[in-house]
DNA sequence: TTTTAAATGCAACCGTGTTGCATTTAAAGG
DNA sequence: CCTTTAAATGCAACACGGTTGCATTTAAAA
């Protein structure tokens, strides 16, 4: 599905920077820090740029991966809508090369503790990748 | 063991500030919030709480406990030292009151995926806490 | 083509992170 | 109890991302 379909499908405008958003993050589960994306996309205004993160984070276009020391890391989603977010998949970053990806995980973790109600889990591990070990 | 105590153990000079951040954070599994460590602890130049929150962090005797939109919440270390920084416990938020503690994890957690070497994971859990629900 | 709600750009402000440097202080040694 | 000194602190300053208001532009529906 190209980007234009996938806006649509989201109820959002065709927009040029939100096809330079999807163009930017590509098709892989591949996240981008903030600054690298803005740098991508430094003929917009900074404000534009921060507000099309929200829209598009709202639709469930795309999420936050992680946020370590201040940076924020944005990847697509793959299955989520502006009803439903799912995240069956952990973020990983490599701390030799700093990639960061999403990883399927093996079954939806489930964690309990008394008089305790669990909505949401995220799981965030740090490693070498395949390419640094 | 008293505040001071803890600071020698890790071989921290004793000053006004560091009890302040240690009594601050108490003795609970309670994270607070930086907003909230920087009003309680105002009569200091922030850029010391800075400083010192960053040398409590290296010498194992508070943690980050999670960062969300761009918000830090600290929480004291267990067991921690300079050397071996382990935290077998989860993050939980509740989503209601705001509260951040960290909880106990049943067993250590093992992930792996083809190719990749994980050496630790964080979990962060969101829900409602037992005065919540 | 016209219309209009949404998107964009610009200005401005806030809070946190970060560094350099001068001053103060904890604590070790005499 | 003093002296000494490395460490800690306070202050100034800058960077950067988050955030809002408002005027202008634009996507897309009619």
């Amino acid at each position: 599905m190209d980007a234009a379909t996938t806006l649509k499908k989201h109820d959002l405008k065709v927009t040029k920077i939100r096809l330079a958003i999807l163009d930017a993050l590509g098709k892989t589960e591949l996240a981008k820090p903030y600054a690298e994306l803005q740098a991508m996309l430094a003929e917009f205004d900074r404000t534009t740029l921060y507000r099309t993160l929200l829209a598009l984070m709202e639709k469930g276009v795309i999420h936050k991966a992680l946020e370590e020391n201040g940076e924020s890391y944005y990847a697509l989603c793959s299955d989520c809508s502006i009803e439903t977010h799912v995240h069956d998949h952990m973020h990983f970053k490599c701390t030799t090369c700093g990639v960061v990806q999403c990883l399927d995980l093996p079954k939806r973790l489930k964690f309990s503790a008394p008089g305790i109600h669990i909505d949401s889990i995220e799981v965030f591990a740090k490693g070498q990748c395949s390419n640094c070990n």
